[in-house]
DNA sequence: TCTGGGGTCCTAGGACCC
DNA sequence: TCTGGGGTCCTAGGACCC
């Protein structure tokens, strides 16, 4: 039997943001981009959350329900650092580590929790590790699978540590709403209810023929979680399957300068994050939505894999002009790449010798 | 209330090939 | 005159996650 930990660190932007800003500590403080820029919420201390401000919500509609909260910009690359510094710690526990975000990771213990003690106190060095080394708090989840890991994490928010021991998932499972597991969205969740499953253990008893007949594979992969079973491996390794950058306007846009100056700004940031990553692409995407929030991509593949930004800028204006039309108004272009590969030239270079045999 | 930006995965239809 | 079956690639849309 596996044993694994799901660590989360808590309100993670907002609790950076009050870590380097001792004045907003204690203070509601809400990070994400200005209401008047369309922003959304992408973290909320907990003193926020206390006024229902909550992740993805509108910043016009979190600034009403708090008007006394800070608002601060996201910054990203902060958040990096120290996502990396605790990401380090737990590769000093064991390798098998698979972030999953910058604020949450798996890790594999299985085979070093015994030399700490066992899964609690583990946990409990997993949280006062983290908390000497960055002053944050993590709430963590222990159990023998990533579903019943994951959802033990979120039990306790903030500072949480829930362990569920091997032969209690599926009563550890059975009380909570479907919504609770991971895949079960707004969608999944009102068409599981309209057919009378609520909670896990609905979902876990339920006839498995009329749950295919109903939902397809996906019915029967949620039964197996409902009843706690879950064999996916921490991965330590992902293999990135698109790079892309997108932008909405504070205000539509018709087609014209400006909305072809952020088509070239968003496929320059492309290319610069696919050169960064060494990455040539097949395939770049166009994508648009519209004033009245309906969105659409269209994407083009050439023989030849590129990572070059006037490529990439001169296929994507042609796919926008394929399908733009008098009087459509856009709220957001974006650029994305798939069908990514390595780029030879960078790979030569991870074996001595290589620039040499390149430059001949 | 008025909806970000970074992604992953899945489905489904059509073209094309053998 | 009425048409297969399997496989792969491409495209578009949508659900979902943090």
């Amino acid at each position: 039997v596996r044993t694994i930990v799901h660590a989360d660190l808590d309100a993670f932007y907002a609790s950076v943001e009050q870590l380097d800003r001792p004045e907003l500590r204690g203070r509601p403080v809400v990070v994400g981009g200005p209401p008047e820029a369309r922003g959304v919420v992408a973290a909320a201390s907990y003193e926020a959350r206390r006024f229902g401000v909550r992740s993805a919500m509108p910043m016009s509609r979190a600034m009403r329900l708090c008007p006394d909260a800070v608002r601060v910009p996201p910054r990203f690359q902060r958040y990096g650092e120290i996502s990396h510094q605790v990401m380090a710690y737990f590769r000093s526990i064991t390798p098998l580590v698979e972030p999953l975000s910058l604020d949450e990771a798996f890790l594999d213990v299985s085979e070093v929790v015994d030399r700490h003690g066992g899964a609690e106190a583990l946990g409990r060095r997993l949280k006062s590790e983290v908390k000497h080394r960055t002053a944050l708090t993590i709430s963590v989840g222990i159990g023998s699978n990533k579903t019943v890991a994951k959802i033990a994490s979120d039990m306790q928010k903030p500072d949480g540590l829930v362990v569920v021991a091997p032969g209690d998932e599926a009563s550890f499972l059975a009380p909570l709403p479907v919504r609770a597991l991971w895949g079960v969205g707004p969608k999944a969740e009102s068409a599981l209810h309209a057919a009378g499953m609520r909670t896990v253990a609905d979902l876990a008893q339920a006839h498995t023929g009329e749950l295919e007949r109903r939902f397809g594979a996906r019915g029967l992969m949620l039964q197996e979680m409902a009843r706690g079973h879950d064999d996916r491996a921490v991965e330590p390794v992902h293999e990135r399957k698109s790079v892309g950058a997108e932008t909405t306007f504070a205000q539509d846009l018709p087609d014209g300068p400006e909305l072809r100056g952020e088509l070239e700004r968003m496929a320059r940031e492309t290319a610069h994050r696919l050169v960064a990553h060494g990455s040539l692409a097949r395939t770049v995407a166009l994508k648009l939505r519209y004033a009245n929030f309906r969105t659409i991509t269209r994407q083009s593949s050439v023989p030849e894999p590129i990572d070059g930004v006037e490529e990439i800028v001169r296929i994507a204006h042609a796919l926008l002009s394929a399908v733009v039309e008098p009087g459509d108004r856009f709220r957001l272009i974006g650029v994305q790449c798939t069908n990514l590969s390595g780029d030879e030239r960078r790979q030569l270079s991870l074996w001595p010798g290589a620039a040499d045999a390149v430059l001949g």
